[in-house]
DNA sequence: GGAACAATTCGCTGGACGCCGAAATATGCT
DNA sequence: AGCATATTTCGGCGTCCAGCGAATTGTTCC
């Protein structure tokens, strides 16, 4: 009857709970795959999958594909400046339990994404790297130079061993935390696996989540200049 | 698992198309009975009573009873703030005015936002300062030139004393019904006073709705050259 | 090639809710 | 008092849609 612009349905897009909650998780700014959205929401993958591409046909959000994932991140400015207007209508905030905070605190540090590093640790790694000279981007793979397989070498990675394998050598993997890329594939696997065998790393059972040992942190130091905090 | 602030409840309240419809039609200011929202949104009066009683409720608008009517209006500044960046994330303007409410066309001409002047006014106002040279855009704010401070003199502006503030001096701020960026921030504040002080404008209190002045009409085309309908 | 995993599409169901008709309450007018 | 108007409450009806199970597509790993 009222022939007023349509403000509603962008507006009811917002307001189901479960999408405004993974609107409000994508706020941080970081991008984050589908699965991940969904987990967090506490729904299942179908539905938040549904949620999603409305969201993304209203332009709320925009996805980039990679590989199997698919990486969703606020589309607009508007979109966050509107979310942030309604935190001032919104009931108080009720403060998360410390349990999953402390999680999510060393998801961030460091963690393995499949078999490869990820994290704090996985996109100072590739940037260590690169600035070393020893890796070159290359669309979505990565180039190992000639100093980077000596480097690496040293370290007890068989190089050559891993061009040979089937698996693709080195690709660019997006992280969640980070919102940069990071080395996956292959090298990235082989390089994960050495510095457990090293005891750099230790893997905690049963998650995704990984330790750095005070060995590590000297060995990290001393071979790429790494500093951790 | 829900341990969000509960942005959905008061969003949905506000996203279903007779509410938003009646809480435009109060953004103007003014205070309407029941019945007349009733009326405007196109809905019957039972219908209407229903979604008043939410929104007083949830602290949106709040009620007056003079006799047998009752007189509602909107109940906050954060209220009205928060539908102002709501209004931004609704789709470009459709096909303008199947049959738009009065009050619609009113705050689309002429409105405040927080405390400066948007709307077309707001939009046409930026525009002249722009190709004029006295305003020039630089990311999110603007940069006001000597042709600009020495033009917002003439008319009574106190600029030097604005730069001194903490206040950021003058931010670009998107409009919803316009959808191009006017002038916010101190200088935005500004004018809007110097403006009402001159009687080019007049605010009803409480309410976003300006109405331009037959003095404000010849003062705003003599000093910026803008021809207002 | 086959298994595993991420993500999407489809079909269905149960619950939520906007809407109006009818009736009730409250105020104002004559 | 009697009638008209303004608003609210109650009960039902119809629709919309979030949710999940099942099946499909696409990618990675062995």
């Amino acid at each position: 009857m009222s022939g007023q612009p349509d403000f509603s349905s962008v507006l009811s897009l917002i307001a189901e709970p479960s999408r405004v909650a993974m609107l409000v998780e994508l706020m941080e700014g970081t991008m984050l795959p589908a699965g991940e959205l969904a987990r967090r929401a506490g729904i299942t993958a179908q539905t938040a999958s549904g949620h999603l591409s409305l969201l993304a046909q209203a332009g709320l959000v925009k996805v980039e594909a990679q590989g199997r994932h698919r990486y969703y991140r606020l589309a607009s400015e508007p979109a966050a400046n509107a979310l942030e207007a309604l935190l001032v209508l919104a009931p108080p905030t009720k403060v998360r339990s410390l349990r999953e905070s402390d999680a999510l605190r060393r998801l961030r540090k460091a963690r393995t994404c499949y078999d490869h590093v990820a994290g704090e640790l996985g996109v100072a790694l590739e940037e260590a790297l690169r600035t070393r000279g020893a890796l070159v981007l290359d669309g979505r793979n990565y180039v190992l130079t000639g100093t980077g397989e000596e480097l690496l070498s040293e370290l007890g990675v068989n190089v050559p061993a891993l061009r040979s394998t089937r698996r693709a050598f080195a690709r660019t993997c997006l992280d969640w935390s980070e919102r940069r890329y990071h080395v996956a594939g292959a090298l990235g696997a082989a390089v994960a696996t050495q510095f457990t065998e090293l005891g750099w790393l230790q893997r905690i059972p049963g998650g995704r989540a990984l330790c750095v040992t005070q060995t590590g942190r000297e060995g990290l130091e001393g071979a790429f200049g790494l500093r951790l905090d």
